[in-house]
RNA sequence: UCCUGAGUAGCUCAAUGGCAGAGCAUUCGGCUGUUAACCGAAGGGUUGUAGGUUCGAGUCCUACCUCAGGAGCCA
């Protein structure tokens, strides 16, 4: 066995019975191998002791499980060797698989062998309890703190949810077409952008929004759609904020606001469906209570080919509004502090209120126009509405999804950059797509993180993320 | 930027203005089925910082620092 400063702590192998016979795999796999020798590499999560019979706790990566070592039947240098050794210890450990009820997984390894890796000093034990901690404590110690189970299972979470997302795309006549990250200015003049210096051209700016760049692409390939890194320096302190987030936003050709909004419906369904296909243990382990999970697709057909045609779920479609009138009516029944303004977009407690009366997300569309961004399109049927959609992701999680058809007209849109004193020079590229065959088109953008909080049941979009930054914290 | 709250042992938290404490973690000892095991013992403190009130301040007052939750803004 080829370790790098441990030792083989077998001193006489039976015949046929020694590590190398023994067959390296995962605890999410060991399953497979019941009653069979297996080796397992990873590190020491716990370990119990109870008089000659320790209990260590083993994960890998894909999991834990209890090994039992009872000190009559190991040889005595590995019995003393993990009696003795620290929490988050790497090793590799061989044992034989056995189905125990006793245990949560259903399994658990009788150890025959052990070889430390490498083995945590004592005057520096590992900091990360399995008791609880603070949220600043946790956070300084992130790089430690996503080894627990609970985190990891997050991790992996996040992971299918941008395949999916991906996936869909990939799979629906979609083009990949990456925006730049460094930008010559805000794309809705609205938002603090994180600035820098860009050699003698002035400044640059860390990109808040790739759509901009996207309507370029789907002008050129119809379908398209971006996934990466976005960056706002607002000073938003909350449990939806982040300064670095990642998000996904697919613009269409000739595509309306219904069109867009069957998109995002048969999109988020489908992310949702391959989280319940795949995650079901990882959302137990978190703590998410699956059955939310199952009434956001509930009626779905099963997976589309290529035009999404029923394959959404029947996501609740509200104008602005109806929108209001619930607010109001919520108001007047005490359900609400503050009444909401016609005219005025709606605040967090409004976004809640109105997510809580449905089980799937609810898409809210046609706000007024003053409160939207200079690119959506008017209303033809109200031009003081835009052409938009925000959904709201249920049980208080707020908007995940916001977008819009956006103006396809020259003069219109010119006439917008001028009203948000945005600078028309560096808009004449953006000018160029309605100067040049101009086409109907729309958009969205999802946010990765509150996605991924939404469908795992978190408190804080900072545990969607390996390494979040926000207002306050840049380290690790 | 504003509002609210919290800073005490490595971690999570107690302590009426009157001796600085517990659980966990660490170290030592005990226990052959433990499930964040349990039992016994030991070590571990400039109570966020700087002033002030008081015979006496972890506790009251002022300023600052750090963190958290929320508002606004947003995905």
């Amino acid at each position: 066995m080829a370790n790098v400063n441990g030792t083989t702590l077998s001193s006489s192998p039976a015949p046929g019975a020694s590590a190398s016979s023994a067959r390296t795999t995962t605890i999410a796999a060991i399953g497979q191998h019941v009653d069979q020798r297996v080796m397992l590499r990873g590190w020491l999560y716990n370990l119990r002791a109870s008089g000659k019979l320790l209990f260590p706790i083993f994960r890998d990566g894909t999991g834990t499980i209890q090994g039992i070592v009872p000190k009559a039947e190991v040889p005595e240098p590995v019995f003393e060797t993990l009696k003795s050794l620290t929490l988050e210890s790497s090793l590799t450990v061989t044992g034989r698989v056995r189905a125990d009820h006793r245990a949560p997984s259903g399994f658990e390894l009788d150890v025959e062998d052990l070889s430390v890796i490498q083995r945590v000093p004592e005057e520096t034990p590992y900091p990360i309890q399995l008791k609880e901690a603070g949220v600043d404590f946790l956070m300084e110690h992130r790089h430690l703190w996503i080894r627990t189970p609970r985190q990891s299972a997050i991790l992996r979470v996040r992971a299918t949810i941008m395949r999916a997302a991906a996936e869909y795309f990939d799979t629906h006549g979609f083009t990949r077409t990456d925006p730049p990250i460094l930008t010559p200015n805000a794309c809705e003049g609205t938002s603090e952008l994180f600035e820098m210096d860009y050699f003698d051209d002035g400044k640059a700016y860390l990109t808040q929004s790739g759509q901009l760049y996207m309507e370029a692409t789907a002008m050129a390939l119809g379908r398209v759609y971006s996934f990466g890194p976005t960056f706002r320096a607002e000073k938003s302190k909350t449990r939806r904020h982040l300064t670095e987030f990642w998000m996904i936003e697919p613009e269409v050709t000739y595509m309306d606001l219904d069109g867009l909004m069957h998109l995002a419906e048969c999109f988020l369904t489908h992310i949702v469906r391959r989280v319940l296909e795949l995650h079901t243990p990882d959302l137990k382990t978190i703590g998410k209570d699956v059955t939310k999970l199952e009434a956001v697709i509930a009626g779905a057909a099963t997976e589309d080919k290529g035009e999404c045609k029923g394959a959404g779920s029947g996501f609740p479609r509200l104008s602005y509004d109806q929108a209001h009138a619930m607010l109001i009516d919520a108001h007047q029944r005490g359900l609400l502090e503050t009444v909401h303004r016609y005219g005025d977009d709606f605040g967090s407690p409004d976004e809640t209120y109105i997510s809580s009366q449905f089980a799937k997300p609810v898409m809210v569309h046609r706000y007024p126009a003053e409160v939207k961004a200079f690119y959506m399109q008017p209303d033809p049927l109200d031009p003081s509405k835009a052409l938009c959609v925000d959904v709201l992701a249920p049980e208080g999680y707020g908007e995940i999804i916001g977008g819009s058809q956006r103006v396809d007209d020259y003069d219109l849109l010119e006439r917008r950059i001028r009203a948000h004193n945005l600078p028309m020079a560096a808009f004449q590229w953006y000018l160029d797509l309605r100067r040049y065959g101009s086409v109907p088109h729309s958009g969205f953008g999802m946010g990765i993180e509150r996605c991924v909080a939404w469908i795992c049941g978190l408190e804080h979009v900072r545990e969607t993320i390996p390494f979040a930054r926000t207002l306050n914290r840049i380290y690790p």
